[in-house]
DNA sequence: CCACATCTTGGTCGATCGCCCAAAGTCTCT
DNA sequence: AGAGACTTTGGGCGATCGACCAAGATGTGG
């Protein structure tokens, strides 16, 4: 962002910077601390508030930037797929595959959680999460499910995927929502009074 | 619980488990220290020790019990609707309604995450899901939709809801999830292979 | 009325917290 | 080489943390 010209810099960022999303989803956003984080990137923990100020912003910056790269791998491998029942149940099936290595929806639930304390988390949140669903109406939008709807059914989908993820957290056997079937509701029928 | 002869001893445990239940809420589980918990409740910090042990173990209690009173209302309401149509959409309604004045998903999040990294919390957690889905899935049952399919549609209702509420936290103007349309899917057609 | 279990008080312990800063180190220019 | 900007070091500040405990208060059954 600064015009600095050390390359020195930039890495011990990048290095908090991914040290911090690690923590945040081991241990919960209120418990990753000054020095945990700094031993994690194996740097001093001076360099926290050097480079960032304070904790907190270290934290928000590091989760704005872990969900857009998150939201660009997901998007990425829908937009792969033409067709729109097999991008979504792609889309589920991603995040069944991604869990047990890398449990990315904690982080996701941790940053809304504490978008919801924090009104400077849920500004760099709600940009992820409004270019996210942009990118998931255009995308249905494109394979056949009606512009008036498409922004409806996008909010759907999302939320349904995060509550999907959370609740596998505590249960692993819970079963998949059959987003294909449930988004052709939209599609098809339309017999709604208000 | 324990055959404790002393009233005053039960008025103490209680509001403490209220107030551990008010401070998740508002400042995140890993934020609720043994004294503001203790002042929140209007008794000596001492206390949190004495009668629980440890704060891990207050706040699991805490959340466990509010979560199962929380289950038992929005189930309650739930039995009250013959209708399933719009049993649903008054559930849906009575989390929209609930928001503002008493954010108790907040409450279900946070003790999802604290499940995640505390094994004694994701049993306590677990039970309260469980009994939730299993009277979920009762009264679906018994409104009309397949036996085989109750238990995964009730598990799909729950993860929804969760999701929808969660997003909610962030963006006041996410449209609800159709419910009563979408479940009407699972009664309808049936076409799948596997 | 007195023993007795239960509950409460008030304080202390070492550890850790976020944040700060002066001094030293490391670069890139001119 | 010397100036100046940027980065890192290592220590230290007061505050707060979870946990613990001896002594006092409270209420109950004999």
């Amino acid at each position: 962002m600064e015009p600095t010209g050390n390359r020195r810099g930039q890495e011990t960022r990048t290095a908090l910077l991914g040290a911090a999303a690690e923590l945040v989803v081991e241990v919960g956003w209120g418990a990753v601390s000054t020095r945990s984080v700094a031993e994690r990137a194996g740097v001093r923990p001076g360099l926290v508030h050097y480079h960032f100020g304070s904790v907190r912003r270290l934290l928000t910056e590091a989760s704005a930037a872990a969900l857009e790269e998150m939201v660009e791998a997901l998007t990425g491998e829908l937009e792969a797929s033409d067709d729109l029942a097999h991008g979504l149940t792609r889309l589920v099936d991603s995040i069944v595959a991604l869990e047990p290595t890398h449990p990315l929806h904690l982080l996701v639930t941790e940053t809304y959680l504490a978008a919801s304390r924090d009104p400077e988390v849920a500004g760099a949140l709600r940009g992820v999460v409004r270019r996210m669903r942009e990118r998931l109406a255009g995308w249905l939008a494109e394979r056949g499910v009606p512009d008036a709807h498409a922004a409806e059914v996008a909010a759907f989908v999302a939320a349904t995927l995060d509550g999907f993820a959370l609740h596998r957290v505590l249960d692993a056997d819970v079963p998949a929502p059959p987003l294909a079937r449930l988004v052709g509701t939209w599609t098809g029928t339309e017999e709604e009074g208000s």
